[in-house]
DNA sequence: ATCTGCAATATGTATGCACATAATATTTCT
DNA sequence: AGAAATATTATGTGCATACATATTGCAGAT
């Protein structure tokens, strides 16, 4: 008889190879995690560890009763790490720094205005700020902040500290939405990122909500070929 | 005393609430499982289990012995469902369908060939279609497969059935790559999706290794405006 | 003062057991 | 036959306990 697997990374680890090695196919159903215990030599417990794991991967299905199957397609989660500027110009080795560009009151857009749920005459806090990498333009950001929610946030000093670091910091958010997309450079943005006008940039919009009022809309635009990756 | 919390998510959701109540502010240790546990009415390893879990999602920072502290940045980490264009398209109610529109051997552009980590004679098989949603270009595709880790690729019949359908069946991967991103519409691409050349369009790569050797690269270009989304 | 090794400590994990829950399979009743 | 009640089963979870392991921090040596 083979080792014992006793620990629920080995368990995991042997459950993926038979995936791999086909050994199970997609939409197979694997043995239940008693008998899988027993073939391994370890507690159910870990078995069920394991097998949590790879479901939570995106590797595996489970139902009650209804057991464990091989998904049909092994990835359809990814899990990737969204960018703080700040963080990622940094850990590049590149000095971090930003330029306020804009900030003023404003009716926000009708996208914007929508997406926050807000009435047609609502005033809100533009904020149009450039971070820099090195004093090369490392993404320009876009940003709506509902100052009725925040109040604080108006009378902040924006030229010391970037609007998201201080929201991030002192706003807990209780729902928020990520959207990624692309758009063509407006003639302000591409100016600001140094690229042509009509440029496809990378997008990234985050809205967040505080209960049921709307804190902040922010987009970050990249410049023309910035990708944002992650392993599978 | 309050009730005793002796669900793992129970717990989780109290942590969560003293997090989001700033009970925890960002960086805060947080007191021990055995602690909490006591505090809770319950046994350590449901604690663990809470605190393991709000780690997983970016909430908490854990280190042995360091202890638990609230992450200073709460939300570094989204999963985003990667689309699979058919269920995506059959989700919306809509009818799929899908396009060949070449296929041929050919030698691929350097950008493939350097990911792939290719000698620079190597041809590869490529295959370039549309998905349909309604009959309406939902996306294009682009992607090379290399036939010499897939040779059963090149006898397949592509207009029964899409690329990735057949690959993901049939070729389990080891090591996979995703990266986000825009670029602006060739003309070929801008015909085949109905949109202005130069458009900026969102693009996803997806590059799949089976051990140490590539099986396929390939992209999704999807027409203006198009967005992926998750929550946070 | 600095380095080194050891003790203390918080999290990480394995196990056996019990019971909960969801979903399916079977039987019973009409 | 069809519907309703019931049994069965696989996963989900909680608990007590024990031991593993990574770090920190202190104490003693240099």
């Amino acid at each position: 008889m083979a080792e014992a697997l006793t620990s629920w990374q080995a368990v995991a680890d042997e459950v993926l190879a038979r995936i791999r090695r086909r050994d199970w196919a997609p939409g197979d159903l694997i043995p239940n995690e008693v008998d899988l215990a027993g073939e391994m030599g370890c507690a159910r417990t870990t078995v069920n560890r394991a097998l949590r794991h790879l479901a939570e991967a995106g590797y595996l299905e489970r139902r009650r009763k209804a057991g464990t199957r091989v998904a049909l397609n092994p990835v359809r989660r990814a899990t990737l790490r969204i960018p703080v500027i700040r963080e990622e110009v940094e850990a590049r080795g590149a000095h971090y720094d930003h330029a306020l560009i804009l900030r003023e009151e404003g009716a926000p857009p009708l996208a914007v205005r929508s997406l926050l749920h807000l009435p047609p005459d609502r005033r809100l806090l533009h904020v149009v700020a450039l971070h820099l990498a090195d004093g090369a333009p490392y993404a320009h950001e876009d940003r709506w902040v509902d100052t009725e929610t925040v109040p604080d946030f108006a009378t902040l000093d924006l030229t010391q500290q970037s609007a998201n670091a201080w929201l991030v910091q002192n706003v807990p958010y209780t729902r928020g939405a990520l959207a990624l997309s692309a758009m063509a450079a407006d003639p302000d943005t591409a100016e600001a990122l140094g690229c042509a006008p009509g440029a496809a940039l990378f997008t990234l919009e985050r809205t967040t909500w505080k209960a049921a009022r709307p804190i902040t809309w922010v987009r970050l635009a990249y410049p023309p070929g910035h990708r944002l990756t992650t392993d599978l």
